[in-house]
DNA sequence: AACCTGATCTTTACGCTGTCAAGTTTGGCA
DNA sequence: TGCCAAACTTGACAGCGTAAAGATCAGGTT
């Protein structure tokens, strides 16, 4: 009689390669932040992968597909800088609220690349199920943040959307050079002062205690 | 000995094409309108100027030089849709302001291909000084509407920066559809109202008269 | 008049890209 | 065992940006 191996992983496992999907994720993300988004390619992925240039056919509905993919883990990847720049020890709503937002462009300065990416709906028309996933999931971080310095009675998509263009709007401005040189080591952001400083006013409205 | 031609035919167009940069800016335009950001290409260009592929080499210094002379054509465009939405009798100076900011998210519902093209720094890489020229002459247009709501003795750059931040964020976060689904007839424009109410406050600051 | 020179545009060719169609390998199962 | 479907390869095709070299033309020089 034959053996069969008791030990077998739930999902299809892939004959020749250990995880490819996963691999050709990973290389798009090597490839955007060492060369810039032109540098995103399903050739270079599928060689960086150790494939032939046509695999990645089999994981991802196209370029499209392998984009909504690498976008997906970069809201992962988005979220967690968020949160790792607001840590601290039990600070007020308002400077927790500010670390997200200062999290929010740390991101966008150490994988600048990447952010243009999971902001840049257009070449991933038709994958809009995943994208809104990856929205709503990095969105709760900030929706949050905000949540205790919304006035009462008002409603949070108010607040919401002010900080949310505020900080998004600064970030994609300094990536794009507006307001100087990006400085890389995050020593210098620019008028950065400016946006903090209006996210203070959003404490006297509820600062009524 | 094989045969050549001796007489030749008018088998090529005459070499001179009236204003062939303009006509391949407009035709870069359109194409841009038409098929949005993926459709702009040298050859399409090329062809719809009625040239051969190669043709604007002389004109652009690539695909990056024809992008760049695009976008300055962009930001004139811009400029005039900024100041084309606050044109009424008199306004206060924060209706002004909030007017160029609504000319802002204008431009970009009208012109989606073309407002993602002049704030994209990477595929114009070596044309800085032609985009520079562009950004300050649309980003005065912003700062003189400004300049009415500064409060004395503070840097007009924080409120520039501040403004410029929020109404460049939702207008991004509007046209990648993270406020619902862009209408393209400028009725529904999201939760846009929260941007104007967060510009009132602006007023509060110098109201002392 | 003939000549030349630089600008403008064409032609050809190369490598890279995404995508498709068809063939090959492989692991698991009846 | 023999089969099958998934994973992957191979080959081909059109479109892209770019470069080199040829063709044409306008205008000034001699």
């Amino acid at each position: 009689m034959i053996l069969k191996p008791m030990t077998k992983e739930p999902n299809h496992k892939p004959h020749h390669h250990g995880d490819l999907r996963t691999a050709l994720i990973q290389a798009g993300i090597s490839l955007l932040s060492e060369g810039g988004k032109e540098s995103l390619t399903l050739r270079k992925c599928a060689a960086r992968a150790g494939v032939s240039h046509a695999a990645p056919a089999h994981h991802f509905d196209g370029l499209a597909g392998l984009r909504a993919a690498i976008a997906k883990e970069g809201f992962r990847l988005f979220r967690l800088s968020m949160l790792a720049a607001c840590d601290d020890n039990n600070p007020s709503d308002l400077d927790r609220l500010k670390g997200i937002c200062s999290g929010y462009l740390n991101f966008a300065i150490e994988n600048p690349a990447l952010f243009d990416l999971i902001f840049s709906a257009a070449p991933m028309a038709g994958f809009e199920a995943d994208l809104e996933q990856g929205t709503t999931f990095a969105y709760k971080v900030l929706r949050d943040a905000c949540a205790p310095v919304v006035p009462e009675g008002q409603d949070p998509m108010v607040v919401e959307t002010q900080v949310w263009s505020l900080i998004h709007g600064y970030t994609n401005l300094y990536m794009a050079g507006r307001f100087g040189p990006v400085d890389p080591t995050q020593q210098a952001r620019g008028p950065f002062d400016a946006v903090m400083a209006l996210l203070d006013t959003f404490d006297a409205t509820t600062s009524k205690t």
